[in-house]
DNA sequence: ACTTGACCCTCACGCCGCGGGAGGCGGCAG
DNA sequence: CTGCCGCCTCCCGCGGCGTGAGGGTCAAGT
């Protein structure tokens, strides 16, 4: 039996666009032609299609399903196997931005408008939840990974609106430094770099000054945490590393 | 001060393409250039900056982030509730791919390889989860429905393979009937049809004469039954109407 | 003053899976 | 012979950029 392009594609559920569109990149060509021109399909070819659409609907791209279909080494299994994890890793991000708009939309009821920092810590490279297994990994055995832990954990949400404020007061005026041209080890800097420490210590862990420059280094060397400064002032991480390891050196 | 894009890529960490794509598209206009023709951006640029990366985490397309950030009319938090809708919808879909792949990957453990059909009843319109609730809805207090869960609840794997079988059977010596250009009404179709009415009464549920008729005209009025029969021949949901019509009026 | 190399600019095509339309021919019924 | 439907082949469009090509600009080093 021979059928016509808008016979397949009733019967497919599919339009007659996309089996011209499989045709033209060679997933399904008609069996035959027309004296005319007119495209047709055999029953092989429905079956094809079949196999197409199914391979489709579990989410392959065509180019892959072409791969499954013409070559016999390949093996259906491996592919079956590799989009499933393809598809969780989708599912996984789809659910972090739902978590992510529900936190937004809560967090409008209650009335607080996010600010570009907590925006930026929440959802950029900074994501907490996502970071905060890798945290635990490379400072869970520190002393100050359990003084922070034990000292946030009993931080009210006025605590927290008031760590940000100090914190961006602190980077205003660390920014309006670097604007005003002075060197990263001059006393300002210097003396900018000392604050930094003591904000950390009071509102985080105890960091004396070798932990400080370890922080430094890790501010130039960890691209999320560069970034982090980068969108406060562009330069500002190698800057601030500069001026932590400068302070370090004069109160040595 | 004012920032090259070079710089402020770095700093939102996207590369210089993309902030050339929202300048072309008007989402974010540097607020000036330099004699050279360089972009120059300042902070309330990367302000806005921030923002429209925050949405684009979120999920949202660049016309509708450039609609909430522009129209002062637009409210975030109905944005957001929208959005939240449509990523569950995507998440929902994934899923349903999802336990496609791992409904295929089992059937090629137990070494079952799916027919045409199966794929085709599992994963297209036919696919009877979501099909399940519909069925009862709109059969679900008949006779038939009841009778039917009874008896296919106690069929074990080698029921429903010959069940599958015999299926196919008549539906390819259908198929060739058509073929032959027999006429719907005539003597050879109406035998099919009855055998049709005989195979459900066998397999389903007591299918009289009017149940039967009732049953062809849904073939040919929902798109979904009618979907399936075409896959088998085009025009056989049509056909097969006829035919069945045609034998109850002759058994009458 | 010149060169180098890093940066910047503007096109402009490519990707994926088709949708949709223009402009024109083929086939079949009345 | 006239409709009308279906078929054909281009070809642009979509979203969000990636990735060059082919050239100007800028600051630093020689």
């Amino acid at each position: 039996m021979a059928y016509t392009v808008g016979e397949v594609a009733r019967a497919a559920r599919v339009t007659v666009r996309t089996l011209h569109h499989y045709d033209e990149i060679g997933l399904l060509r008609p069996s035959g032609r027309t004296p005319a021109g007119y495209r047709r399909y055999d029953d092989a070819d429905l079956d094809r299609l079949q196999l197409i659409r199914y391979y489709r609907e579990l989410g392959f791209p065509l180019d892959e399903i072409a791969e499954i279909l013409d070559d016999p080494a390949a093996d259906p299994a491996a592919h079956l196997s590799r989009q499933h994890e393809l598809l969780s890793g989708r599912i996984g991000k789809l659910q972090e931005m739902v978590a992510a708009i529900e936190h937004a939309m809560e967090a409008r009821k209650v009335g607080i408008r996010l600010t570009p920092e907590e925006r930026f810590e929440v959802f950029g490279d900074f994501n907490p939840d996502e970071h905060a297994e890798e945290v635990e990994r490379r400072w869970g055995d520190t002393e100050a990974y359990r003084q922070s832990q034990e000292r946030t954990s009993r931080y009210s949400k006025e605590d927290w609106l008031r760590n940000k404020e100090v914190n961006e007061d602190w980077g205003r005026r660390f920014a309006a430094l670097m604007d005003s041209g002075a060197p990263a080890d001059g006393p300002e800097a210097m003396a900018l770099a000392e604050e930094h420490r003591q904000l950390i210590t009071e509102w985080w862990y105890d960091c004396p000054l070798e932990l400080h420059t370890g922080l430094a280094d890790m501010y130039v060397a960890d691209p999320r945490f560069t970034a982090y400064f980068e969108t406060i002032r562009p330069g500002m991480a190698a800057y601030l590393n500069e001026a932590i390891h400068a302070n370090a050196i004069s109160r040595a």
